[in-house]
DNA sequence: TAATTAGTTCGGATTTTTTAGAACTAAAGA
DNA sequence: TCTTTAGTTCTAAAAAATCCGAACTAATTA
């Protein structure tokens, strides 16, 4: 399928899907940095990165790095191990973190549901254009967390 | 249900919908203008509002208005319609535009599906953990890719 | 106790995004 | 033809996000 590849060109490839997944991640409406710390963490043959290597691998001040990947454990994508007699802290990503991102999902659709619902009680004519897309956009929310609901019993049942 | 609002009390709820529509857009990485502006053509009892009646509305500078509505056009969110006689531009929002949402949603899973296709090929050991999670990642991108395709066949059969 | 390590926090600098204002265009009307 | 209308486009300003360096802290090591 593919040729055959050195070790550094290999890595080098690597090193560019970081580097797409900062885009990527910014796309979406995270930051670069982010992104990158994650595919760092996923992509690369290392399993785990200390703080310092992560400085180093991104070429990133300390600074920045912290407040990242702070946020990055607040909101439960990345987490970190330690070792005895290591005061290093060995960071790496969370597993199986779809429970925590469908949970995100859901809590967004939620919002602009009842956004929505709102704004249909508030309407004087009921059956105006606008009033019935309304409708229709709470009939798609509604299928859509149902759908969530589903697959989390299906899926994610042992998940914590 | 509800205590009975006045004609003022109504539209005045409507509009801070449109502001809440604005910061919802802004969390989920539109930018609120556009935001506002969906709210705007969504929530009012007003189902089309000139160019001009958004600027007021909104109290947003022309130019401002007129990148951000053109965006709008661009992504299929809004459209126009005009009247015979009348020089002006009739903005509304399209209705069903979930097969346009579905449609970009598809697309992001599949960038983030091929960045981890590549990302598990390149991986030296297919067993490691972080190869696995990248497994498992994909598994649910094909999930959702399914689901999406079956909604689509499902719901939206119809819709152009 | 002093020095080093492993980060954190703060204020400012840089970059990016958003908005405004003024000049412009193309069509319609007087 | 001159003016008005309905916007667009360009450049600069304002605001917001991001990033950095330096000073700091708390734990460990010498």
């Amino acid at each position: 399928m593919q040729e055959k590849l050195t070790e550094e060109q290999r890595t080098q490839k690597q090193r560019e899907l970081v580097e797409a997944m900062g885009r990527l991640t910014n796309q979406g409406g995270g930051t670069s940095l982010a992104g990158r710390i994650l595919g760092l963490l996923s992509f690369l043959d290392k399993e785990e990165f200390t703080f310092e290597e992560i400085v180093d691998e991104l070429k990133i001040s300390k600074s920045s790095i912290s407040t990242t990947i702070n946020h990055l454990m607040e909101t439960d994508k990345i987490e970190y191990v330690t070792y005895p007699g290591d005061r290093k802290r060995y960071f790496r990503i969370k597993i199986n973190t779809r429970k925590q991102f469908l949970l995100a999902m859901k809590r967004h659709i939620e919002k602009l549901e009842k956004l929505n619902r709102t704004a249909l009680e508030l309407k004087l004519d009921k059956n105006s254009r606008t009033a019935k897309n309304i409708g229709e956009i709470l009939k798609g929310f509604a299928f859509w967390k149902n759908q969530i609901e589903s697959y989390e019993k299906e899926f994610l049942a042992d998940e914590i």
